[in-house]
RNA sequence: GGUCCGUUCGUCUAGGGGUUAGGACACCAGAUUUUCAUUCUGGUAACACGGGUUCGAUUCCCGUACGGACUACCA
């Protein structure tokens, strides 16, 4: 295949959706795969809605997940700038060869008049309440107001808007990579505005300009646009560019994992997983949404969990670096239905890949998030990863089991407690602090033999006192190797533990 | 309401005119394990419905139902 340009071209409206960032992979993907070009263009057409930090989020928010970006905002590119509130001129360019053309038009209706329109069609009983071919001539526009009327209306600086004049009786065909054929019949679309008021262009004219000027081969967005990529269709051919459009690939939707609808802040909050790569804070309400990074979940695995979500390569394998993904990957394998959300698959994902890592890797994840006041050597820090590292689904459950590697316990399980702290064990844990005295290096070869011939010399069974062993080691009924965890925790160290509990826990 | 898009186990999905409809997650059971987890083995579980076409339809066609998106001077 040849050499793609594509874009992926969020709007700085807030954090950056989960949806978003698998749009904006499989543009990865696919640019990567043909050695092509990934550009990311912010469409910050709408300065009402407007939030600060927002692209700065999406830019680190990409760059975490792995998606570099080869063109575009941060990076710039031939094409610059390629933030469209810096690109409007360009836009009032086409806007004005479209009007000249006949292809547009001013139109100076009020919002107050375009709801009178729309409540005069509803009550007439119309089913479709556009300003549209039916509609255009009894507005207040360059199509039904003399010339010298329209003059004085845009010397005078009235506000206006300049829209696409749509041909009433045309059907539009559309081929998707997708969804194939796509036909609309123009009756079904309505006069958009291309231009605001305020100066701007809508989506749909930047979109098309852009994309043109930046010379994308291939849109790959949301279903969400592919009611109006007719409208688009129309643009470049308007505007002479229908030989150079893009290919169009709408992506199926994300949907919530209960019930129906796609998926929202709202449903990830209620089931509590994170909609989001990154935490982001609201900056005017000053809410807090959690970020699959701050919740403990890699970037490897939330990239190839949802390279999942609508793609699957058609073999049995799941586990999926970024570079065979991108070998992989192939748009005719997107599916058409929209994907439920399972958070499990997600953490299913993340477990392996923790599993696959590196002690080393994964010893960053537990050194930075260790108690309060502990230290901890870097090959003590890969030793305990090591020996964790199947027992975890989140970055964050390192700390969280091997606390007791750092803090001795101030707690003893209760249930283990009462059901194996007998004589026996007391008797055995006393000789074995005693014999673990006397030892200098502890590995846990020599923990367990000791421990045998402790427990042979008395007579009791190993396995009756295991329990009794690590409740007095970690407080816990349950937890990794115990032998391991001795070696690691050092002999002197685990006598201490086992000396402590015999004094403070009730015989039984 | 209108337009467009969609519908295979609970979930993600493979498949495709004749299959025991396959895999993964989740769930359940068993095995291993000093515990929990891991791992291993096994199990429950799906072609939305109705008409065609056909020797045969889950697969192709048409309807219906259901779901979703869109229907802004938002993207």
């Amino acid at each position: 295949m040849k050499p793609v340009r594509v874009r992926f071209a969020p709007s700085p409206t807030g954090a950056l959706h989960i949806g978003g960032v698998r749009t904006a992979i499989y543009n990865y993907l696919l640019a990567k795969q043909t050695n092509g070009t990934m550009i990311l263009r912010i469409e910050d057409t709408d300065q009402t809605r407007f939030v600060p930090g927002a692209e700065e989020y999406i830019l680190k928010a990409l760059e975490w997940v792995g998606i570099k970006i080869d063109e575009g905002v941060g990076v710039g590119g031939p094409h610059a700038p390629y933030r469209q509130s810096e690109r409007k001129s360009i836009y009032h360019q086409y806007a004005q060869q479209l009007l000249a053309d006949g292809n547009a038009y001013y139109a100076f209706d009020t919002e107050d008049e375009l709801e009178a329109m729309r409540n005069r069609l509803k009550a007439a009983g119309s089913s479709n309440q556009q300003y549209s071919a039916t509609t255009r001539m009894m507005m207040d526009n360059s199509l039904t107001l003399p010339e010298s009327e329209v003059q004085r209306k845009l010397e005078s600086g009235h506000p206006y808007v300049i829209r696409l004049k749509v041909p009433d009786s045309e059907e539009i065909h559309l081929h998707d990579l997708i969804r194939g054929e796509v036909n609309v019949h123009t009756s079904q679309i309505d006069d958009k505005v291309l231009m605001k008021s305020d100066g701007m262009p809508t989506y749909h004219l930047a979109n098309v300009v852009d994309d043109y000027l930046m010379q994308i081969t291939h849109v790959i967005r949301g279903e969400e646009w592919l009611p109006s990529a007719p409208l688009h269709v129309l643009l470049y051919r308007f505007l002479g560019w229908e030989k150079q459009m893009p290919q169009f690939a709408h992506l199926p939707l994300l949907l919530k994992p209960d019930g129906n609808g796609k998926l929202s802040k709202r449903d990830a909050d209620k089931a509590g997983f994170p909609l989001f790569p990154l935490n982001w804070i609201d900056p005017t309400s000053g809410e807090l949404s959690k970020g699959f990074r701050e919740s403990g979940y890699l970037p490897d695995a939330l990239l190839n969990f949802l390279a999942f979500l609508g793609w699957n390569p058609g073999t049995e394998q799941e586990i999926f670096s970024l570079q065979e993904l991108t070998a992989a990957f192939s748009v005719d394998r997107i599916g058409k239905a929209g994907a439920r959300f399972d958070i499990h698959k997600a953490q299913w994902f993340n477990q392996q890949y923790l599993k696959n890592k590196s002690n080393e890797a994964l010893a960053a994840y537990l050194l930075a998030a260790l108690p309060p006041g502990a230290t901890c050597t870097p090959n003590k820090a890969e030793k305990i990863c090591g020996l964790l590292k199947d027992r975890v689904t989140f970055t964050h459950d390192f700390a969280l089991q091997a606390q007791f590697f750092f803090e001795a316990p101030t707690a003893y399980d209760q249930h283990v407690v009462s059901k194996r702290w007998n004589d026996d064990a007391i008797k055995v844990l006393t000789a074995y602090s005693h014999a673990l005295s006397s030892l200098t290096g502890l590995t846990a070869e020599v923990a367990k033999t000791t421990l045998e011939n402790v427990t042979a010399t008395l007579g009791i069974g190993t396995g009756k006192i295991l329990q009794a062993l690590r409740v007095a080691i970690s407080g816990a009924a349950s937890g990794p190797d115990l032998m391991v965890s001795m070696e690691i925790l050092g002999a002197p160290e685990v006598a201490a533990r086992i000396n402590r509990a015999l004094s403070t826990l009730p015989k039984v």
